[in-house]
DNA sequence: CCTCAAATGAAACGTGACGTTTCGTTTTGT
DNA sequence: ACAAAACGAAACGTCACGTTTCATTTGAGG
C-alpha cells in the first residue's frame, strides 16, 4: 500500500472531471483485493475498500451496484489469468484438466470463498438471483470460455451428439462444481468420480 | 399472532426454570414463520424474531447458534409437510416426480428463498459450510427420506446398479436441484431434461 | 413444602456496515 | 475561461449483531 499522504509529487487527488478516473479504479480494485487476501469476503465492505483505497464511498456506489458487483469483477480476473485451456483430444479428460484446475485454483486461493460469497450475496433478492445466472448464460461472455470450446471440440470429435445444447452441457457441469464448491468438497480425489458421473450419468455411480 | 398482554388469563411469562420452555420454542417458531412469509429470509433476524415472539435475545441465542439453525428448523418442519414419496416402479419416473414435486414446493412458498438462504448463509465461514455438507451427508437423517427410498428401490429393481453409492447418486441429484433453486430456474419444464441429463449423463444433452 | 438452579423477558450496551447526503475541490472537454 | 462531472472527506440515521445485566418465574430434588 502506497502512503499517498507522505508523498508530496503524487498529487491530492488521483483524478475527477467528466470522466471516470482510472487510477481511482484501480486502487479500489486493489484495496478489494488485499482484504478479500487479509480477512476473506466478509472483509470486503465497500466501507473498508473506500477506506484502504482512499476513495470515497460515493465514488464506489457509482460505479458498482453492490458488493456482487465489485467481487465478480474481482473473480474473473484472476481466474482469466489462471484457468487455462487443456486439449488431450479426449472429452473426459480435458474435462477431468478443467475441473481439476478449477478445484484448485479455489482451494489454493482467496477466489474459492469469493465465489461463494457471490453466489451467496445474490440470493439476497430475485433480481440478482437472475442477473446470476445470465452472467453465466450469456454465451458471447469472454470471447468463449474454455470450458464452452473443449465442450464444442468434444461435439466435433463426435464424443457427444452433433445436436448436443452446448449451454446445457456448461450448466451441468457448473452445477457440479457449485455443489463442491458449496459444501467445501474440493478434494482431488473427487475429481474423478464426479467427472464420470457427470459423463455417463447415475447408472456409472459404482463404489 | 396473539396479544398476550390484553388477554389477562395467559401468564406473563411462558415459561422459565430448569426445563427448556415448549411454548417459547412454538412461539419463536411461530413468529420466525410468519416474518420468512411476509419478508422473506431477510426479515427473519434474531432482532425481529425475538420482538414479535415477546422473547429474548438471549434465548434465542441459547437454543439456536445463529440464523442458518433457525431457518433449517423451518425449513425441514415444512418440506417434510409437503413432500411425499412417489412410486411409480420405474427409478426416472419417480425422480421427475420427486424434482418437480421439490421444485413446485420451493416455487410456491418462501421455503425455496428461505433455503436457498440457508445455503448462501453457510458461506459465511468454513465451519458452517461443512455443517451444510454434513447435514445432508448423514445417512440416517430423518429416518431415510423420500430420495433415498427411491435410490434403494431402483437399485433393488435393477434400474442402477447394485453396486451403487447411494450417497453419491443423492449428492448428484442436489447438485442438480441446488444449481437450479439459486439461478431461478425452477420451470416445470426444466425438470425432465434435467432429470434425462443426470440419468444419462452428457450424451444425453440433446436440443 | 422449600429451596436452589436454571431458564425466561426486557432492556441496554458498543460495534460496524449500510446507503445516502452534503460540501468543497479537482480535472477534463468545449 | 467556463461549466459539467467526478472526486475525497465527512457526516447522517438506521439496523442487526452479539453480549451483558437484571429481576422474575418455574421446575426438580431434598
Amino acid at each position: 500500500m502506497i502512503d499517498r499522504d507522505a508523498d508530496p509529487t503524487t498529487p491530492r487527488r488521483r483524478s475527477a472531471g467528466p470522466q471516470r478516473s482510472t487510477a481511482s479504479h484501480e486502487a479500489i480494485l486493489a484495496a478489494a483485493d488485499e482484504l478479500l487476501a487479509e480477512s476473506g469476503p466478509a472483509g470486503v465492505t465497500f466501507e473498508a475498500v473506500a477506506r484502504r483505497a482512499k476513495a470515497g464511498k460515493p465514488t464506489l456506489y457509482r460505479w458498482w451496484p453492490n458488493k456482487i458487483a465489485l467481487l465478480l469483477e474481482l473473480y474473473d480476473r484472476h481466474k482469466d489469468r489462471v484457468i487455462v485451456a487443456p486439449n488431450h483430444g479426449d472429452f473426459r479428460a480435458d474435462l477431468v484438466d478443467l475441473t481439476r484446475s478449477l478445484w484448485s485454483f479455489w482451494r489454493g486461493s482467496p477466489a474459492g470463498a469469493a465465489f461463494a460469497a457471490i453466489i451467496a450475496e445474490a440470493q439476497s433478492s430475485p433480481e440478482t438471483r437472475r442477473s446470476l445466472a445470465d452472467h453465466f448464460a450469456d454465451e458471447g461472455r469472454s470471447a468463449r470460455n474454455v470450458l464452452d470450446q473443449a465442450i464444442e471440440r468434444a461435439i466435433d470429435r463426435g464424443q457427444l451428439p452433433p445436436g448436443s445444447d452446448v449451454r446445457r452441457v456448461r450448466e451441468a457441469i457448473m452445477a457440479v462444481n457449485w455443489f463442491h464448491l458449496l459444501c467445501d468438497r474440493l478434494d482431488d480425489d473427487r475429481v474423478v468420480p464426479a467427472v464420470d458421473l457427470l459423463v455417463d450419468g447415475l447408472s456409472a455411480c459404482r463404489e
